[in-house]
DNA sequence: ACTTTCGGGACACCCCGTTTCT
DNA sequence: AGAAACGGGGTGTCCCGAAAGT
């Protein structure tokens, strides 16, 4: 995470003119700049404490800002939090979705995704924003509830491709249902997820990897099978 | 779970001479009664809405007491929200855990357990409690926390010790670790509830089912083995 | 004023039972108590403030309850302005409109008028407070305004009452114009009320006073005509 | 009243050499033109609101300016308030004052002053600007006061003048009070104008009129001793 | 010269959890 | 057990004034 605090408030006059083309930094205007901050630095805490729990004190502690300087560029607290979940959820997607698994046939991007998920943390602290998401706003807060179904559509459609590919590939049995395998994956993550919290353990999530490891044993095709097809 | 609502607050003092000579008394003095019936009017209430946003307001609402009737049974909201849970969890361990589940070998009940599960809908209307609650009170409430981690570890040790008995029995393999299921299944199956849940279909729930029935098939004793080792 | 506050939280067991016939005091519930409270604490600050200056605030620490027992009595503030202005009001003209005139004929009663307005301090700090609710609320708050006018409509009609009685008496000449008198009454003390406010001396009320005795001179029946009359 | 609009603010370097080669520049430049529109479109807002009450959003939508177009011109709130009160102030004592009431001995110079405020309407809308901010700024604001103050010695001390003029000019008993007639005139006439704002109605004007009316023909020079005396 | 954007801060009102008094 | 009372924190609005842009 770039470290937006002490971006603020810079004159301007002491920057270049025009940043050219370095990288991203299309120039934010100061609010634009702001307002990414928020999200950023609020990311946390919802994902924490949740829509309800948690209180615009919070973030204008996190943030270090005023009422009235949150409140311009969001018109209300559900605003916010929907921002906070789309910046979390894309960032969590980046992370641990699927990212980075680009190399060997579909068998071993999978099993790269189960890795890296269980390897590496959610970049936004408070675990899960989907798992928590879903969960937090099951009743009362229907907009969160379809960002966050969203979500877990974008990233179940992502592990179908694969497994799709992975057929194309000739690695996964035709028979194989790939909606049932994304769902599968995204459950027994999730579920071990939230196992990890509540245990203060990382067993849950070993024990995940292992039978998802065994799941795509299941759905692979065999060496023997797949040898006799090549030749 | 104990049973915990003989407990407390009987001011037995103050009370008309009624309970008869049983120590035992089943018969429960009003207040005691009254004392269940806020818990389990409750309880839907902190299952969906959570700790926070669940207000003593609908609590009111839903018992028809007012306030001092309410605290006149508990401390405060915590008090009565880690009553609720414990009800709740029993409730949904009782329904959908492995009750019932006591005919055939130890992989029929296994199985039995999980279409239990996915078959029965949450005693505690708004979803699992103890997904709900692990999520809810990741910060902030270690006490329900706690309660939650309790809850959860019982669960899993009544799998193990179905899968240790399907060792003994021997219709599983040796080899196959406990734990390593029962966390396997318990997180499968949360983790395809809160799918569920914001997906709005029960898909998830079936496709958990086929998965963890294919882990029962690789961890059972093969049938030629098993034949085998018979004779 | 009593001293109202030191009476708060005063457990009522220490108190007699009803307390008899002593005075005024009928024993008022506590959280009526609180709310004629807050009213007369509130009242030197509307009095000074008006009604968009003061802060709820500024009542908050004159009385120092929090801003719920506050909004437990009254409904909002101009619900609590409306209270505090007729509270003011009565205050006012009970000090210094009218009452303890009693004595001697109507010109004299009307002389004690003058005196005790101009000797007699606002029993509010602030001056008048239907001189200053009257031009705090020309424009904008229409029910202040209204009960603005009403007061000054009922100081005006005691006035009219002593001059009219002065009539019948035989002291005030038939052709006397009540209304205009105690319309020139009010008019003419409220007007040096602000210059005295904004030239920090009493001066205006003096000569207030002086001209007001003119006014009565005119208005009186000549000595030689009375004498006349009686014999 | 002092001229204060030429006085501050014209950055003189940054502007284009336009201003002819007149000392006295009659033209105003755009920004000095500006700024008395504004006091001039803020003064009736003012008046009618008071200082507390009345918005710079208000002022804006009045002028048509953007916030940063009214604090080019004025340091802040407070400032353009005091310019407000002095153009108010001057206005309302031309048009209502003394102004016009030149012709005539001392006596019909005064009873035109009073017919003059009694029948010409505050030019400035919400009543007299010198009593609404006398009463508007009794506390907490005592830059405002103090100019008040002044408006009212002003104000004063013309009418003493005329009446100094009347003793000299044998019209007004030489024993009359000059500072004392002034502060009844002025007390008198802003009770009224208070009273009539109140019960929406000029009765309390006429009746004060009346009064004024009679005050004046007790300090006159009564006819036979005039005469006698000019003999 | 004026507009637009930005942020600090106060304010009103609401509602919740808890206590106290019937 | 009900009803009243109160402390306290929450949200969203508004306003003032500064700063940046045009």
């Amino acid at each position: 995470v770039r470290n937006f605090s002490t971006r603020l408030y810079c004159s301007a006059k002491g920057m270049p003119e025009k940043s050219g083309a370095d990288g991203m930094s299309e120039t934010l205007r100061k609010g634009e700049q702001t307002r990414q901050t928020i999200i950023e630095l609020a990311a946390p805490i919802f994902n924490r404490r949740g829509f309800t729990a948690c209180s615009l004190a919070e973030i204008m502690e996190a943030t270090g800002l005023e009422k009235g300087g949150v409140y311009r560029h969001f018109a209300n607290k559900e605003e916010l939090a929907e921002e906070v979940f789309r910046y979390s959820a894309r960032r969590a997607l980046e992370a641990r979705g699927i990212g980075g698994a680009e190399e060997g046939d579909a068998l071993m991007r999978l099993r790269k995704m189960i890795t890296r998920f269980i390897d590496v943390p959610s970049p936004i602290p408070g675990g899960c924003p989907l798992l928590n998401t879903a969960i937090d706003s099951d009743d009362g807060n229907p907009a969160l509830r379809k960002l966050a179904a969203r979500a877990f559509a974008a990233w179940k459609r992502r592990i179908c491709r694969v497994v799709e590919q992975g057929i194309e590939e000739g690695v996964i049995q035709h028979a194989t249902n790939a909606e049932s395998v994304a769902t599968v994956f995204i459950a027994t993550l999730e579920g071990a997820v939230a196992l990890t919290r509540v245990e203060c353990s990382r067993d849950a999530l070993k024990h995940a990897q292992i039978f998802l490891g065994g799941l795509l044993d299941q759905i692979a095709v065999k060496q023997k099978t797949r040898k006799r097809r090549v030749s």
